[in-house]
DNA sequence: GATTAATTTGCGACATGGTACAAAAATCGA
DNA sequence: TCGATTTTTGTACCATGTCGCAAATTAATC
């Protein structure tokens, strides 16, 4: 029980109700919603990266998030929507975390020790145990048995595919790497050590040792460093 | 329904029923089992690579396997046993492929060819779709939460490590490898392609891009074919 | 007060994991 | 030959979970 039906009788004047964001809105009529959408899906969120999406139950998520089922379902639709809809914001937090370092001027190397320190942070933070890369995580489940969900992993994964593959073009361009360095090839070196951290990292390998991998990888996608 | 109880009435005489495997055991008393542990095993196997752990019930069980709950459970325990027996089993069997690539004798590049390829067919099998490898998808999910599945994942994640170092140091000790190579880098970009191509087959890539993955990891890993 | 929208309660039909128990089918002993 | 014994099978059952929804309730705006 997260945010629950409490009242909001703290400022007793109705000041917008301590709702943040809700700018130039055309001003909901109604009952007002005892729970934010945006936090209640990140609770749900941490409860799909927790346990998957079979093995959650709407009660667990109506728990966790403070919106009884039928809220739930008014919100967000089934839990297969909430689900994808979960998806989407774990791309928008982790992709941008990602993205921000690919758009940053900076030299390969740093660039790579960058990204995959910010993916151990997403991949090993968690109270219960490390959450994983919710795209790989989704991949080895339910992107098998539906299109939609597989259709939105694919997209996760060529972007990065496709985001490390820019980067090593644009350092072999500056003389970052060798003439005989294979971009494409690299890229997908790159993008298969993300995969590997996020999958040791769901079987508890400390961070340390993925680190070391992480080492290992980039010294043979830059050479070792000198 | 697979293996029904049909009461084996073709051959009239009691020569042991058909069963394959009794040699010198004592003689089973009581009522004779209707199913074939070995063969049951591997349809629950199939059944949890294909839907996972928390997606597939118990009476999805005892449709594919043609017993009935209670003998399921007489068999092999609740679900989780169950879960546990069917990966040493794939374990088994996936691994015993593997293991005989990495011991036979052949060049460097070659096994690496032959142990992708053998990875390929194991993890794009299944009639209903890809079924990945299992380690792997054990890890995404139920690895976080069991400690002893845990183990077993970690088991064989770092069994794989193991084999491809050792491959690749030998391959080194014949020269075929640069003395600067450093084999256990190379052993963990060998891994993170296995992890990527399992991870990429559950999202239905198609076996020519997951070869074509394969082909460029080959040539950062060994020199690109000349 | 009327309207609108979100909340809560609680339902209904069904699936789930697990178990109890009697009937069935084989072997063993006399 | 025939019953006793042993093991598996099949049916039925239980308590709990599960998803989705229809009322009824509450609170804000008009």
């Amino acid at each position: 029980m997260v945010q629950k039906s409490k009242p909001p009788a703290a400022a007793s004047e109705p000041e917008r109700r301590g709702e943040p964001e809700r700018r130039g809105e055309p001003k909901r009529r109604g009952r007002p919603r005892a729970y934010e959408p945006e936090v209640a899906l990140g609770k749900a969120l941490d409860l799909f990266r927790k346990q998957g999406f079979a093995a959650t139950s709407l009660d667990d998520l109506s728990a966790a998030t403070g919106m009884n089922r039928p809220s739930l379902y008014g919100a967000f639709g089934d839990k297969r929507e909430l689900y994808i809809k979960s998806y989407q914001r774990y791309r928008d937090e982790a992709g941008a975390a990602m993205v921000a370092i690919f758009r940053e001027e900076m030299p390969l190397r740093q660039r790579l020790e960058r990204i995959y320190a910010s993916a151990l942070d997403i991949y090993l933070s968690g109270d219960t145990g490390p959450r994983g890369c919710f795209t790989v995580v989704t991949a080895a489940s339910e992107a098998v048995g539906d299109p939609e969900i597989r259709d939105m992993v694919l997209d996760g994964l060529t972007g990065l595919d496709k985001a490390f593959a820019s980067c090593f073009r644009r350092a072999k361009e500056k003389g970052e790497l060798p003439e005989s360095a294979d971009p494409t090839a690299l890229a997908q070196i790159a993008s298969a050590t993300v995969h590997t951290i996020a999958i040791r990292s769901r079987a508890r390998v400390p961070r340390k040792e993925l680190e070391a991998i992480v080492k290992g990888a980039i010294g043979v996608m830059v050479g070792a460093k000198e």
